[in-house]
DNA sequence: CACATTAGTGAACACTTGTACACATCAGTA
DNA sequence: TACTGATGTGTACAAGTGTTCACTAATGTG
């Protein structure tokens, strides 16, 4: 009676997934979320969370799973849409600034736990930008844009970009979502930080220090 | 007789304030802190917490105007050590790293707010950085470093050089205090993020689009 | 000295929390 | 068809939570 017809495999897993970023988006901090606050926010019963996570932390993992998804997922729409070199900045940037505004939880959850309460989220997060930084250089390296930067500088650099890119989600994040003017003001620091960034590593061996 | 003799004033307040670092250093994530458990780790009853602070919020405030201190000793510091301007970044990436070490609870802190639950204390913070970088801006002018660039943009380079220094926070915090190996890695990593950015701030009219 | 203020205490409150247990329902398989 | 495992539910409990209250001792000011 007080039974539902069973629900498909999975869907309350991703009914608690959805509840904490629900909440991540709402303004609080992953690390304050408890297991029954989760639970509440997804209608659910406090007893099922266990039978999906260990505990937050867990689930906070799998979330970096699903983060990595969305991460690749905005890589393919950049590799799609950027096709002039010259535009090659603007354009990434906004694929990202529009990313970040339709995930803004996710987002939100990225930040935080860069600098977050579980190692392994953090570890999580920072091996994911470590591949976002090396398919960056390796799509420099096809595009032939950086030939005159060894391996290493060019990983160095894309390494220092997505660094920038990162911390820009600080900037976003704290704007309301409609506020389009701020929103622009961040796109366009954060593209000329990136040019800025470029022009250093195109003059970067003819002045090595 | 349960009375001990008074302390001085203002000393539960600092026992508190030092409390919270203290757990921020064990790992633990601000906004997971609770009032009752900062008041035991500071040896105090809970109720005194209201006598200094309205809630957590308040009392992450009062920790980033200490903060703030903290960053003006460690400027006043750089400012006295860096001498030759071709050691500048090299001995100001020095004295960050040996700052945040010897301030590992506050940095962490710092780290943490910047994607905390309150959104006063990560303006707070923010704001810290923003004062940061202009008074930098105004060092390089001084030492006649930039004068290619207008100030717009070397407000900007100068931002950008605090974002990154700011986001190798994340790389020296999750390292042991005593691996100092891996400590150096992340020095001269940092270091060579703003020797490229400053190669391209050097280069940044001659091709600015 | 008398007195208001400040900064500490302990007890009590109504909730919330994580977790354990026993039980119910469904899906797939033998 | 009967069994099994996975996934859901409700109840229960001990521990921890934020906050209020009334009380006490030391401090500074008139």
């Amino acid at each position: 009676m007080a039974e539902r017809k069973r629900p498909k495999p999975g869907e309350t897993r991703e009914k608690l997934m959805n509840a904490a970023l629900t909440l991540v988006g709402k303004g609080r901090h992953f690390a304050s979320l408890g297991i029954r606050e989760v639970t509440r926010q997804a209608g659910v019963v406090p007893t099922s969370f266990y039978r999906h996570f260990r505990n937050m932390d867990d689930l906070g993992l799998q979330l970096v799973d699903e983060l990595g998804l969305v991460l690749r997922r905005m890589m393919r729409e950049a590799r799609a849409n950027v096709l002039q070199a010259d535009k090659l900045i603007d354009e990434s940037v906004g694929i990202f600034i529009s990313h970040a505004r339709n995930n803004r939880s996710f987002f939100m959850f990225m930040a935080q736990g860069l600098a977050g309460e579980s190692r392994a989220v953090q570890e999580g997060i920072r091996s994911e930008m470590r591949y976002f930084a090396s398919e960056l250089a390796n799509d420099l390296r096809r595009l032939k844009l950086a030939d005159h930067l060894s391996d290493a500088d060019l990983d160095m650099t894309c390494d220092l970009v997505v660094r920038s890119v990162a911390f820009s989600l600080t900037d976003i994040l704290v704007i309301s979502p409609e506020d389009e003017y701020q929103e622009g003001q961040v796109r366009k620091r954060t593209a000329r930080f990136l040019q800025l960034i470029f022009v250093g590593a195109a003059h970067w061996n003819s002045r090595p220090e």
